[in-house]
DNA sequence: ATCTGAAATTGACCATCAGTCAAAAATGGA
DNA sequence: TCCATTTTTGACTGATGGTCAATTTCAGAT
C-alpha cells in the first residue's frame, strides 16, 4: 500500500469516525445515555456494530469522544477571546463569560455530553487516550483563561492579597458550569424564574467578578459597550447577543 | 388483619426498604451507577430481586429514592441553619455555606446520588411520585436560604436595585453545587492546586455574596467568630470546621 | 485481466442484567 | 388445624453491550 492510499484511508476513517460520532451525539442529545443503543446507532451510519468498535472501545468511550470533540470546540472560542484587546482585564474577562455563554449556545447537545462525562463511573470506563485528550483540552481553557486573571494581577485590577490566581480561575469555571446546570432543573427554573438562562449565567459571572474586587467593577463600565465590540470583533456569530 | 398488625408490618416495611437504600447508596459510591447490580444488591440485602421490586418501580428509581432522602437531609440541615440567629442578616447566611459544606462532608455518598440524578434521562424513568418527592426537598431548601435573602433586602443590607432575591437564592445555588462538581474533577483540582475542597467552596461563595454586595462585606466582620458560633449552637457535629 | 495475501467489514453469537410472574411460602384470623 | 390472603421467591425473558470467525474488499504483483 502506497503513501498516498494511506492518507486516503486515513481520511476516510476520520471522515467515518465523524459520522458515527455525529449521530451519536444527535441521539444522545434526543434520547439520553440509557437510551443510546448501539443497533440502533451502527444501523443509522449504516455501518456494522462490529466497525463502530474499530473506533471507540466502549459506548462510554464514544460518548467521551463526543465529550472531547466538545470540549475542543470550547477551547477554540475560549482562544478566540483571550485574542480579544479590551482595553482594561476586565473588559479581557468579560470575552470570556461570551464565549462560555456561546458554547451552550450554538452546542447544547455538547454541553449535556460534557455534564455526563463528569460522572465518576464514565472516567474509569473510557480509554486512557480519550481520557487524556479531554484532560488536554480542560487545560487550554484553563490556561486562556489563567492568563488573563495573571494579568490583571500585574496591572492591580486585582486585589494583591485575595484569591490565588488559579482559584480565582477555579471560581469563575464553578459559577459557569454551575449556572449551566442549576439553569437546566425544571423545578429550580420555576423556583428562581429564569427564562434567559444565558443572561441569568452572565450576571452571576459579572456578581462573581466584582466580588473578587475585579476592577473595573460592573457599575464602573459599560458593559454592553465591550458586548457590542464583542459581537463585532471576536463573536459576529453569536447572534443571541442583542445589544 | 387488625390495625396494629397493619403499623408493624408498615414499620417493617419501612425498615427493608431504608436497608435497600443504604446497600444501594454504599454501592453505588463504590461502584458507579453503570455498576450497580440488582441481582447482587438483593444478594447483599438478603431479599430476593422481586422483593425489590416490591419498593421501586425501576433501577433509576431506586436511586431517585436515594436522592430524595439525601435532599431531606439536606433539607434538614439547611432548616437548622435557618434558626441560627446571626446578628446580621450576612451571618446568618453564612449559615447556609456551613450547611452546605457538612452536607457534602458528612454525606458525600448522597451528594454524588444527588448529582447523578441531575441527568436528563433520570428524570423521566423515576416514579412520578418520587420526582416530586425530590421537588419537594429542592423547595424546602430554596425557601430556607429565600427567607434570609428576603429579611436582607428589607433591612438594606442588599442593594434594592441589583438581582431579584430569587436569583439572588439562584446565583447561591449556583456557586456551591458548581464548586463542588468541579472541585470533584481531579484535572481541575490539580490545575488549582486545591487540597481542602469544603474551604475552596465556601471562599468561592463568600466572594459571591461579597460580589452581590451583602453587607457587612467579608472584610468587614468576623467570619471565624461567626463560625465558631455556628459550631457551638448550630452544627456541633460539623468537626471539620477548625476555628 | 487475474491472482493473492493482507486488511477491513460483517452480523450472528455470547454474556450480562433489568424487569416479570407463576409458583411457593408465610401469615393471621376462624 | 385449616384456609384464604398476602408476601416472597428465583427461574425466566428480552434487550443490549461487546466479540470474533467467516466473508468481503482492496492494493499491488504478474
Amino acid at each position: 500500500m502506497t503513501a498516498p492510499t494511506q492518507t486516503r484511508k486515513a481520511r476516510e476513517r476520520a471522515a467515518r469516525e465523524q459520522l458515527i460520532l455525529d449521530h451519536a451525539r444527535h441521539m444522545l442529545a434526543a434520547q439520553g445515555y440509557l437510551d443510546l443503543n448501539l443497533d440502533e446507532l451502527a444501523r443509522r451510519v449504516e455501518y456494522s456494530k462490529g466497525t463502530l468498535y474499530q473506533h471507540f472501545s466502549s459506548k462510554e468511550d464514544l460518548v467521551m469522544a463526543i465529550a472531547v470533540q466538545g470540549m475542543e470546540l470550547r477551547a477554540g472560542l475560549f482562544e478566540r477571546a483571550a485574542a480579544f484587546r479590551g482595553s482594561s482585564s476586565r473588559e479581557r474577562i468579560q470575552a470570556f463569560s461570551v464565549a462560555a455563554a456561546q458554547f451552550s449556545h450554538e452546542y447544547p447537545d455538547y454541553f449535556e455530553v460534557e455534564t455526563l462525562v463528569k460522572i465518576a463511573s464514565f472516567a474509569g470506563r473510557a480509554s486512557e487516550e480519550r481520557q487524556n485528550a479531554l484532560g488536554l483540552g480542560v487545560g487550554r481553557c484553563f490556561r486562556a483563561v489563567n492568563a488573563v486573571v495573571h494579568a490583571a494581577l500585574a496591572a492591580g485590577d486585582l486585589p494583591a492579597d485575595g484569591l490565588p490566581p488559579e482559584r480565582i480561575v477555579f471560581a469563575i469555571a464553578s459559577v459557569s458550569i454551575g449556572s449551566e446546570i442549576m439553569g437546566r432543573l425544571p423545578a429550580l427554573r420555576l423556583l428562581a424564574g429564569i427564562d434567559e438562562l444565558a443572561w441569568t449565567v452572565r450576571a452571576n459571572q459579572c456578581v462573581l467578578l466584582d466580588g473578587l474586587g475585579w476592577r473595573p467593577l460592573s457599575r464602573d463600565f459599560d458593559m454592553a459597550a465591550v458586548d457590542r465590540r464583542l459581537r463585532a470583533e471576536v463573536f459576529p456569530e453569536a447572534t443571541w447577543l442583542q445589544v
